[in-house]
DNA sequence: ACAATAATACCGACCGGTCGGTATGATTTT
DNA sequence: AAAATCATACCGACCGGTCGGTATTATTGT
């Protein structure tokens, strides 16, 4: 999720640029392949600064989710969308950004969350409950649209919450199938994808014929 | 994708036992955390053997997508739901498949093919190629019956192929999902996703008015 | 006002251990 | 006997992490 740098603030301090360097390395080589070594050269920082700020790559892990959670955080609740009267239309809005976010190697707009947990699940549970705030955090930003949406349509046979977790599967899911296919090839696959889930909400919540 | 052993046959060469050690291995730590001494001891095989079949790591991983390929692509080839009557009722029998399958632990239900390429698609593209080869293939299976399905009920404003590929990013989402509740979670998470799948289906599939 | 003190931010050499990979030798199979 | 299938010992690079030290910036005592 989110591209690189635009929305960020400038990394001044030796722990903002191992941030970003970690942003940077682990969506394009995972969590496990980054070394402590490689983050210092590519942040032009040394070692000692590295745990100096950080108490152990895992360390470092944690704090790279957060920083993403507030990153991504900060950038959609300032997104236009919002404004929007309709709240259906504010969910749609939130996936046609996402689907306008999308280009470029996939490195470039994958989810940092999603990335590192798929390694360290298992192996950190710092990292796993780091990495699940910032998804379950991001779904939570849409569950007050999608509840709204649900009791002007009259949806039901699911919650808010359900839905809102399972927007964050397509996009996690379309940043797996971008990564599988050539560079050329992946955004359109995850585009794909994105466009599947907003016509499942289109026809969920339009299930008498307003759709065609 | 597809629970450990039961349909795959006994390993018995030390490749085989080596190709069984990876995908437990890569299940529950990742490609990069894997090491091939931690193969050779998980498989109960020297590191002689490992190179005797294996020109590499990165080789392995390409056998080991490859292997899983084969499994997968053969279990689900023999499943009942290819034995319904309405294509529709096969797709949807697919997912409901799918959805039994998910229980335990997220390393017992999870992909190999998703997890390797998220770590491997920049830095191997051997293995990148074999991991989309897999989901790809394992798409190309649902083919054939989602374009009878969309023939038969006149479903217009998609591909065939675009949803099949829809499935497998919904699958492979939820497996990160999973991977990032509590282990008790994370079957419930991935069930859940597969279930909105399903009702995308449903809709898709019955726009007039069929549902309730 | 100014020195003494202390906290913060960082540096880079170094450590034990592990990494993927190799070289060579011993069995077993054909 | 020749090829396939391992087993063992080993290599250099690199791994995460430690350590003694320095430069800079508050804080404090007088």
């Amino acid at each position: 999720m989110i591209p690189n740098c635009p929305f960020r603030p400038e990394a001044i301090t030796a722990r903002d640029k191992l941030l970003e360097a970690a942003v940077t390395l682990v969506r394009a080589q995972g969590y496990a392949a980054t070394s402590v070594d490689q983050l210092c050269r590519h942040a032009g920082v040394t070692k000692g600064a590295f745990f100096h700020y950080f108490a152990s790559k895992e360390a470092l892990g944690v704090a790279a989710a957060d920083y993403w959670s507030h990153a991504t955080g900060t950038f959609f609740a300032a997104a236009p969308f919002h404004t929007l009267g309709d709240p259906l239309d504010r969910v749609l809005g939130y996936i046609d950004l996402r689907i306008a976010l999308i280009g470029g190697p996939v490195e470039n707009f994958s989810c940092v969350a999603g990335t590192m947990v798929q390694e360290a699940f298992r192996s950190s549970a710092a990292i796993r409950v780091a990495c699940d705030a910032s998804m379950m955090g991001n779904a939570r930003a849409l569950e007050a649209d999608i509840a709204a949406a649900m009791a002007e349509h009259g949806v039901t046979g699911t919650t808010a919450a359900s839905l809102a977790q399972h927007v964050q599967t397509v996009i996690q899911g379309a940043f797996i199938l971008a990564k599988a296919a050539d560079v050329a090839d992946g955004p359109d696959r995850a585009r794909d994808a994105l466009g599947h889930l907003r016509r499942y909400f289109e026809l969920l919540f339009a299930p008498n014929g307003r759709l065609q």
